[in-house]
DNA sequence: TATCTAATTAGATAATCAGCTAATTAGAGT
DNA sequence: ACTCTAATTAGCTGATTATCTAATTAGATA
Protein backbone atom coordinates (compact mmCIF):
# COMPACT_ATOMS: atom_id res chain seq x y z
CA UNK A 1 0.00 0.00 0.00
CA UNK A 2 1.58 3.12 -0.92
CA UNK A 3 0.08 6.23 1.47
CA UNK A 4 0.77 8.54 -1.38
CA UNK A 5 -1.51 6.31 -3.80
CA UNK A 6 -4.08 6.36 -1.32
CA UNK A 7 -3.92 10.05 -0.08
CA UNK A 8 -4.32 11.11 -3.93
CA UNK A 9 -7.01 8.82 -4.43
CA UNK A 10 -8.98 10.66 -1.14
CA UNK A 11 -8.28 13.51 -2.51
CA UNK A 12 -11.09 14.16 -4.76
CA UNK A 13 -14.83 14.40 -3.30
CA UNK A 14 -16.32 11.93 -6.71
CA UNK A 15 -13.72 9.04 -5.30
CA UNK A 16 -14.88 9.87 -1.43
CA UNK A 17 -18.37 9.71 -2.58
CA UNK A 18 -17.97 6.18 -4.61
CA UNK A 19 -16.39 4.49 -1.11
CA UNK A 20 -19.22 5.85 0.74
CA UNK A 21 -21.30 3.95 -1.80
CA UNK A 22 -19.59 0.93 -1.29
CA UNK A 23 -19.46 0.93 2.39
CA UNK A 24 -22.69 -0.46 1.66
CA UNK A 25 -21.55 -3.39 -0.77
CA UNK A 26 -20.43 -4.14 -4.08
CA UNK A 27 -21.68 -1.91 -7.19
CA UNK A 28 -21.25 -2.16 -10.69
CA UNK A 29 -19.34 0.92 -12.38
CA UNK A 30 -22.56 1.70 -14.45
CA UNK A 31 -24.72 1.78 -10.79
CA UNK A 32 -22.14 4.30 -10.08
CA UNK A 33 -21.49 6.50 -12.68
CA UNK A 34 -24.90 7.18 -12.64
CA UNK A 35 -24.54 8.47 -9.19
CA UNK A 36 -22.75 11.19 -10.85
CA UNK A 37 -22.68 14.34 -12.82
CA UNK A 38 -19.87 13.22 -15.06
CA UNK A 39 -19.39 11.04 -18.05
CA UNK A 40 -18.41 7.32 -17.43
CA UNK A 41 -15.26 8.01 -18.62
CA UNK A 42 -14.47 10.09 -16.04
CA UNK A 43 -16.17 7.69 -14.02
CA UNK A 44 -13.27 5.14 -15.38
CA UNK A 45 -10.43 6.99 -14.07
CA UNK A 46 -11.89 7.79 -10.69
CA UNK A 47 -12.27 3.45 -10.59
CA UNK A 48 -8.78 3.35 -11.72
CA UNK A 49 -7.11 5.80 -9.41
CA UNK A 50 -9.45 3.76 -6.51
CA UNK A 51 -7.89 0.62 -7.92
CA UNK A 52 -4.53 1.88 -8.11
CA UNK A 53 -4.82 2.96 -4.34
CA UNK A 54 -5.86 -0.56 -3.52
CA UNK A 55 -9.08 1.08 -1.61
CA UNK A 56 -10.88 -0.88 -4.33
CA UNK A 57 -11.36 -3.99 -6.29
CA UNK A 58 -12.97 -5.31 -9.53
CA UNK A 59 -14.69 -8.01 -10.53
CA UNK A 60 -15.78 -8.90 -14.00
CA UNK A 61 -19.19 -10.75 -13.85
CA UNK A 62 -19.96 -10.98 -17.51
CA UNK A 63 -19.77 -8.21 -19.33
CA UNK A 64 -20.37 -5.57 -16.29
CA UNK A 65 -17.68 -5.02 -13.43
CA UNK A 66 -18.20 -5.14 -9.90
CA UNK A 67 -16.14 -2.55 -7.40
CA UNK A 68 -15.63 -3.58 -3.75
CA UNK A 69 -14.14 -1.60 -1.07
CA UNK A 70 -11.15 -3.38 0.27
CA UNK A 71 -11.22 -2.43 4.03
CA UNK A 72 -7.74 -3.89 4.69
CA UNK A 73 -6.29 -1.06 2.79
CA UNK A 74 -8.81 1.71 4.29
CA UNK A 75 -7.60 0.36 7.75
CA UNK A 76 -3.92 0.45 7.00
CA UNK A 77 -4.33 4.07 5.61
CA UNK A 78 -6.00 5.29 8.80
CA UNK A 79 -3.07 3.62 10.78
CA UNK A 80 -0.51 5.18 9.22
CA UNK A 81 -2.21 8.38 9.45
CA UNK A 82 -2.60 8.03 12.88
CA UNK A 83 1.03 7.27 13.42
CA UNK A 84 1.92 10.14 10.83
CA UNK A 85 -0.18 12.48 13.60
CA UNK A 86 0.85 10.59 16.57
CA UNK A 87 -2.70 10.64 17.11
CA UNK A 88 -3.50 8.88 21.12
CA UNK A 89 -6.48 8.62 21.36
CA UNK A 90 -9.96 7.87 19.75
CA UNK A 91 -11.79 10.37 17.77
CA UNK A 92 -15.72 10.39 17.96
CA UNK A 93 -17.03 9.09 14.76
CA UNK A 94 -20.48 9.27 15.36
CA UNK A 95 -21.14 12.60 16.50
CA UNK A 96 -20.03 15.90 15.12
CA UNK A 97 -17.34 17.33 17.17
CA UNK A 98 -17.65 21.04 18.06
CA UNK A 99 -15.96 23.46 16.29
CA UNK A 100 -12.59 24.48 17.49
CA UNK A 101 -12.32 28.40 18.77
CA UNK A 102 -10.49 30.76 16.92
CA UNK A 103 -6.79 30.86 18.21
CA UNK A 104 -5.33 34.07 19.28
CA UNK A 105 -2.30 34.41 17.17
CA UNK A 106 -2.68 33.43 13.35
CA UNK A 107 -1.09 35.17 10.88
CA UNK B 1 -12.05 21.45 8.67
CA UNK B 2 -12.57 21.10 5.14
CA UNK B 3 -11.76 17.42 4.36
CA UNK B 4 -10.84 18.67 1.11
CA UNK B 5 -8.01 20.69 2.13
CA UNK B 6 -6.64 18.22 5.17
CA UNK B 7 -6.31 15.32 2.52
CA UNK B 8 -4.70 16.95 -0.54
CA UNK B 9 -2.40 18.84 2.02
CA UNK B 10 -1.59 14.92 3.41
CA UNK B 11 -1.42 14.18 -0.71
CA UNK B 12 2.72 15.46 -0.84
CA UNK B 13 5.64 13.93 0.92
CA UNK B 14 7.11 16.57 1.76
CA UNK B 15 3.99 17.88 3.86
CA UNK B 16 3.69 14.22 5.54
CA UNK B 17 7.06 14.82 6.25
CA UNK B 18 6.80 18.65 7.65
CA UNK B 19 3.96 17.47 10.08
CA UNK B 20 6.73 14.12 11.11
CA UNK B 21 9.27 16.73 12.38
CA UNK B 22 6.60 18.63 14.03
CA UNK B 23 5.12 15.79 15.92
CA UNK B 24 8.45 16.64 18.39
CA UNK B 25 7.71 20.05 18.55
CA UNK B 26 7.21 23.51 17.00
CA UNK B 27 9.60 24.70 14.54
CA UNK B 28 10.69 27.93 12.64
CA UNK B 29 9.89 28.03 8.79
CA UNK B 30 13.69 28.22 8.55
CA UNK B 31 14.79 25.23 10.47
CA UNK B 32 12.04 22.97 8.63
CA UNK B 33 13.04 24.66 5.18
CA UNK B 34 16.61 23.55 5.91
CA UNK B 35 15.66 19.85 6.60
CA UNK B 36 14.25 19.75 2.54
CA UNK B 37 16.27 19.67 -0.94
CA UNK B 38 14.10 22.40 -2.21
CA UNK B 39 13.54 26.09 -2.25
CA UNK B 40 12.57 27.99 0.41
CA UNK B 41 9.63 29.51 -1.32
CA UNK B 42 8.85 26.14 -2.26
CA UNK B 43 8.65 25.39 1.86
CA UNK B 44 6.76 28.77 2.08
CA UNK B 45 3.65 27.34 -0.40
CA UNK B 46 3.80 23.75 1.27
CA UNK B 47 3.52 25.69 4.81
CA UNK B 48 0.65 27.75 3.88
CA UNK B 49 -1.28 24.54 2.66
CA UNK B 50 -0.49 22.93 5.75
CA UNK B 51 -2.40 25.95 7.39
CA UNK B 52 -5.17 26.47 5.29
CA UNK B 53 -5.82 22.93 6.13
CA UNK B 54 -5.59 24.23 9.74
CA UNK B 55 -3.15 21.22 10.02
CA UNK B 56 -0.65 23.38 11.70
CA UNK B 57 -0.45 27.00 13.11
CA UNK B 58 1.78 29.59 12.85
CA UNK B 59 2.80 31.99 15.43
CA UNK B 60 5.61 34.99 14.35
CA UNK B 61 8.10 35.94 17.35
CA UNK B 62 9.89 38.58 16.01
CA UNK B 63 11.24 37.97 12.45
CA UNK B 64 10.72 34.30 12.79
CA UNK B 65 8.08 32.73 12.77
CA UNK B 66 6.99 29.32 14.40
CA UNK B 67 4.92 26.42 13.12
CA UNK B 68 2.85 23.95 15.43
CA UNK B 69 0.88 20.53 14.61
CA UNK B 70 -2.67 21.34 15.25
CA UNK B 71 -3.54 17.90 16.94
CA UNK B 72 -7.03 18.86 16.87
CA UNK B 73 -7.69 18.96 13.46
CA UNK B 74 -5.54 15.93 13.18
CA UNK B 75 -7.92 13.88 14.94
CA UNK B 76 -11.04 15.46 13.36
CA UNK B 77 -9.15 14.24 9.87
CA UNK B 78 -8.80 10.69 11.27
CA UNK B 79 -12.35 10.55 12.66
CA UNK B 80 -13.57 11.49 9.53
CA UNK B 81 -11.76 8.93 7.44
CA UNK B 82 -13.24 6.07 9.94
CA UNK B 83 -16.42 7.55 9.67
CA UNK B 84 -16.25 7.69 5.54
CA UNK B 85 -14.56 4.00 5.57
CA UNK B 86 -16.71 2.24 8.31
CA UNK B 87 -13.40 1.22 10.16
CA UNK B 88 -14.74 -0.60 13.21
CA UNK B 89 -11.24 -1.76 15.02
CA UNK B 90 -7.72 -0.27 15.76
CA UNK B 91 -5.21 -1.14 13.34
CA UNK B 92 -2.01 -1.42 14.74
CA UNK B 93 0.28 1.87 14.18
CA UNK B 94 3.03 0.37 16.02
CA UNK B 95 4.25 -2.48 13.71
CA UNK B 96 3.73 -2.74 10.24
CA UNK B 97 1.14 -5.34 9.23
CA UNK B 98 1.79 -7.65 7.11
CA UNK B 99 1.71 -7.62 3.15
CA UNK B 100 -1.99 -8.15 2.02
CA UNK B 101 -1.88 -11.51 0.11
CA UNK B 102 -2.60 -11.19 -3.80
CA UNK B 103 -6.31 -11.16 -4.67
CA UNK B 104 -7.84 -13.19 -7.33
CA UNK B 105 -9.71 -11.97 -9.40
CA UNK B 106 -8.33 -8.83 -10.17
CA UNK B 107 -8.66 -7.56 -13.87
C1' DT C 1 -20.71 -13.47 -37.53
C1' DA C 2 -23.17 -9.36 -36.57
C1' DT C 3 -24.71 -6.68 -33.02
C1' DC C 4 -25.77 -5.05 -28.49
C1' DT C 5 -24.22 -3.56 -23.91
C1' DA C 6 -20.84 -2.33 -20.30
C1' DA C 7 -16.80 -0.47 -19.58
C1' DT C 8 -12.26 1.19 -20.70
C1' DT C 9 -8.64 3.52 -23.46
C1' DA C 10 -7.13 7.27 -26.67
C1' DG C 11 -6.53 11.85 -27.54
C1' DA C 12 -7.36 16.59 -26.71
C1' DT C 13 -7.93 20.73 -23.64
C1' DA C 14 -8.42 23.59 -19.55
C1' DA C 15 -7.22 23.92 -14.84
C1' DT C 16 -4.41 23.04 -10.98
C1' DC C 17 0.06 21.98 -8.82
C1' DA C 18 5.05 22.08 -7.77
C1' DG C 19 9.00 24.04 -8.57
C1' DC C 20 12.20 27.95 -9.62
C1' DT C 21 14.21 32.99 -9.40
C1' DA C 22 13.31 37.70 -8.35
C1' DA C 23 10.93 40.97 -5.68
C1' DT C 24 8.60 42.29 -1.55
C1' DT C 25 7.24 42.54 3.32
C1' DA C 26 8.08 42.70 8.29
C1' DG C 27 10.70 43.14 12.21
C1' DA C 28 15.21 44.18 14.67
C1' DG C 29 19.33 46.45 15.15
C1' DT C 30 22.57 49.71 14.00
C1' DA D 1 16.78 56.15 7.76
C1' DC D 2 19.67 52.02 6.40
C1' DT D 3 20.56 47.47 6.50
C1' DC D 4 20.32 42.73 7.80
C1' DT D 5 17.60 38.53 8.29
C1' DA D 6 13.47 35.59 7.94
C1' DA D 7 9.87 34.66 5.44
C1' DT D 8 6.34 35.37 2.00
C1' DT D 9 4.35 36.87 -2.47
C1' DA D 10 4.75 37.57 -7.58
C1' DG D 11 5.42 35.77 -11.85
C1' DC D 12 6.81 32.23 -14.66
C1' DT D 13 7.35 27.24 -16.55
C1' DG D 14 6.75 22.33 -16.84
C1' DA D 15 4.12 18.42 -15.09
C1' DT D 16 0.01 16.43 -13.56
C1' DT D 17 -5.06 16.16 -13.11
C1' DA D 18 -9.93 16.31 -14.46
C1' DT D 19 -12.83 16.46 -17.89
C1' DC D 20 -14.85 15.75 -22.42
C1' DT D 21 -15.99 13.15 -27.02
C1' DA D 22 -14.71 9.46 -30.00
C1' DA D 23 -12.90 5.02 -30.52
C1' DT D 24 -11.95 0.49 -28.78
C1' DT D 25 -12.31 -3.81 -26.11
C1' DA D 26 -14.72 -7.73 -24.05
C1' DG D 27 -18.37 -10.56 -23.33
C1' DA D 28 -23.18 -12.20 -24.38
C1' DT D 29 -26.61 -13.35 -27.58
C1' DA D 30 -29.53 -13.45 -31.70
Amino acid sequence: MKINHVLKALSHPIRRAIIAYLRNGSMTAGALAEKFDVSKPTMSTHFAALKEAGLITAERDGVTIHYRLNATVAEEAIGMLMGLFGTQHMPSVQEQPPAPEETENEI
